[in-house]
DNA sequence: TTCTGGATGTGATCGAAATCATAAACTCCT
DNA sequence: AGGAGTTTATGATTTCGATCACATCCAGAA
């Protein structure tokens, strides 16, 4: 979100990570403001028994982690690359001096967060009292939300596991995998080759 | 948290609700940013069966119903008075000079977001992955610690009823209920005539 | 091609929270 | 002190998603 020659100009740092890798974890102190140049990074917390919540999703150009840095707190959820990444860091007291000297930048910062306020709303109302069919339904429609505002294409792919989906809205595999299989049954999905198009 | 003074020098309206009336409604626009200066307020979301879940409740000196400000979408929640309050509203573009000319104000705004967050963060991995039980331990512990960022108290007691509680955790009241109990008697919480201690 | 590991699909069973019904306790008002 | 209305409490029953077990499908590598 904020533009590269912003970025270079606040002592940024290009840092490779590979599929899988650990960006930081849960509970640690946040030292840095991440924005993602390529690849993208899941955030996900993860309870005892070892079961994960993904809380959300960044990807290209989208930044990820800020909350504790503007606050404080620790992290409350891990930052992992879901593929090979490349990620600017910039340093807490940097950023904080970008922030204070763009006042466009700052707003925009404020919208990425009321943006993931509003994704969380409907997420966590949606868990509370929708059936396992509309959590899903919801879930995708959000997604596709998403994404149009990027790239205003067609037809929207899914471009997550039913896995990945259960994790999001905390549900298992089995149930996400027979919601989806009623919602196209319904027609109000549809599915190629196991991908979810809507 | 905006200063009185700072609140009155930009064209500051204050307005009274009496308890249990609609300050704005799900799906609305918004066009204020408002200050609770006296009482309490609590943000839900209702589904089509009538059921409500709260989104959360603000109190004395809090704001409420910013993200829709910042961002270009309607109200997820309603706001609705807890409590008979009175409630100072600024219109959207004097709301966006304050936040412009001061930039200490516009970061504790960043702040407010962001704990409202961390406590959606909390609330919705539990949700996932915890038992009933707790999920109300977890949402007493959030509850408290918000309390103690305040008053520095000894003994924090749970200013909700158990039907407030289920509405926060997606849970019915009976399980609450139930839940409460249990947590009694395992000694994690103290009960003194109904009112939960911690 | 064949192999392999991950992702999807499906039925059977179990269990925990929702639901239903009803009672007791407490609060507030007059 | 009495009564109305809310809040808390508790048992019985039902239901729906989790769990378990296993089969199939698919993409990518050797």
């Amino acid at each position: 979100m904020i533009p590269e020659k912003i970025v270079k100009s606040h002592h940024a740092l290009l840092v490779k990570f590979s599929k899988g890798e650990l960006i930081f974890r849960e509970g640690t102190e946040a030292l840095h403001y991440f924005q993602i140049e390529e690849g993208s990074v899941k955030m996900v917390s993860r309870s005892e028994g070892g079961q994960e919540f993904i809380q959300g999703i960044s990807i290209q150009g989208e930044s990820f982690g800020e909350p504790p840095l503007l606050c404080n707190f620790s992290y409350p959820s891990s930052a992992i690359a879901l593929l090979d990444s490349k990620v600017w860091k910039i340093r807490k007291a940097d950023f904080y001096n970008l922030i204070k000297e763009n006042f466009e930048i700052h707003l925009k910062l404020d919208q990425i967060l009321c943006e993931r306020l509003h994704y969380k709303n409907k997420v966590i109302a949606s868990m509370a009292f929708d059936s396992p069919e509309n959590s899903v339904m919801r879930l995708i429609t959000l997604l596709k939300s998403k994404s149009r505002q990027a790239h205003n294409s067609e037809k929207f792919i899914v471009p997550l596991t039913r896995q990945q989906m259960a994790d999001m809205i905390g549900l298992r595999v089995e149930t996400v995998i027979r919601s989806v299989k009623k919602l196209e049954e319904n027609g109000k999905i549809c599915l190629v080759r196991h991908k979810i198009l809507v």
